[in-house]
DNA sequence: AACCGCCTCCGCCGTGCGGGGGAGAGCTGT
DNA sequence: ACAGCTCTCCCCCGCACGGCGGAGGCGGTT
């Protein structure tokens, strides 16, 4: 526990803001508060400079936002920092987009003290607890509601289109049996007629094919 | 601080688990396991008898599995607990249904032990901190939009990004290496990383991640 | 009744896949 | 000179996958 300090740098355009965080933080003495930043672009450079463990960004900020600077510093650094976003509404829209660029998480700023504290120390040295990467494919998950009738479509079963859906979010055979409530030899003489009648040569280019004939579609 | 205990009910199939899940929470002085269930019918009695603060609900489970389970501690109880799912892999396309039910995180079963008590302690006494119920409306407000480069994408190397396109037209290694001009060993390799690096399981959870995050896109 | 499609499950079996190591060559930046 | 990364290739091993054939039940159609 009394190893390196969890380097932080704070991004807000508001200078109270990043007082009030670092008077928080500097009373901890696992965290260390390793640079400031007031403008996204500013953001980008001291964090590529500092190469802190963790930065607190604001969403909104002059000249680059919150989202595009978190996505800079993902894409251009080879061990980027966890990058926490901050904001003041719950239901701030951008938030939704801190997640998709792949950010680690977000505090609102009315948030406690201590769970604030927590929260950089949570993602500091966790890599994958709460709401990882998966959350970022959220979006994407449930925009599928646009049936578009493949032409091999109409030849699947009910219950074959059941476990092609299902194959196609990364279940296993065991996996689909347990979410159809039948054995797993059922789930392989289903899969057995969806390779037959797809023409596909195994699950994975079932897979594609659903896909590309948008049976099931992306975000 | 000193008040009463996080009560926890732990959740999954395998006694194993559950064991290592209690030894870890007991050693905790302010986390107490208040109960068991082996399936997921016993998880929703047994939450409903004991009413804990949290529920450590691992998603594979005979009878229900953890997301209906989830389901119906939600729907049924007026206030029910936290509950965080307990799953393998980070990719599992469970998580995401997870999520769209009203889950209040997860945790993976890799993770450290002070890992999964920050996660009790988090959820247990948080309801605006990380992920906060505003990712549940993702599902349904934030349906479309374009996901932008995947965070995993710049970490790919130029040979691992060949090589999941190739993957992602539904080709079996020993055709990807004819097709790269290298051996199938190599491939293996690189098949390897791109799953690493992806966090999937298998290939087709690696081309389902490919299609998800636009890497490449159907058509 | 006879037929047929669908769903359910049971074996056996070969193999491609993925995890776990390790290792050498080349290239870059310090 | 050295560390670090990438690309290349090797081994062993366990297992899920997919191909094969077979079987019983159930509900419609003819």
């Amino acid at each position: 526990m009394t190893g390196t300090p969890i380097r932080v740098v704070l991004a807000d355009d508001e200078r109270m803001v990043r007082t009030a965080l670092r008077v928080i933080l500097d009373a901890e003495p696992d965290v260390e508060v390793a640079g400031e930043a007031s403008t996204g672009a500013e953001a980008v450079s001291v964090v590529r400079e500092v190469r802190p463990d963790v930065v607190l960004m604001d969403v909104r900020m002059p000249e680059i936002d919150g989202i595009r600077a978190t996505e800079q510093i993902l894409a251009t650094m080879e061990r980027p920092p966890r990058i926490v976003v901050v904001t003041t509404f719950e239901n701030d829209a951008y938030v939704y987009d801190a997640l998709r660029v792949g950010a680690a998480g977000f505090v609102l700023k009315r948030s406690a003290a201590d769970e604030l504290v927590s929260a950089v120390r949570l993602v500091a040295r966790s890599d994958s607890l709460l709401y990882p990467a998966a959350v970022r494919g959220l979006a994407a998950e449930h925009a599928r509601r646009r049936p578009a009738a493949p032409p091999w479509a109409a030849r699947l079963t009910d219950r074959e289109a059941d476990v092609l859906r299902l194959m196609a979010t990364g279940l296993a055979n065991a996996e689909i049996a347990g979410r159809l409530g039948v054995g797993p030899a059922t789930v392989k003489t289903h899969v057995a007629a969806v390779l037959a009648k797809t023409g596909a040569r195994d699950r994975t280019q079932a897979v594609i094919a659903a896909y590309e004939s948008g049976f099931i579609t992306p975000g």
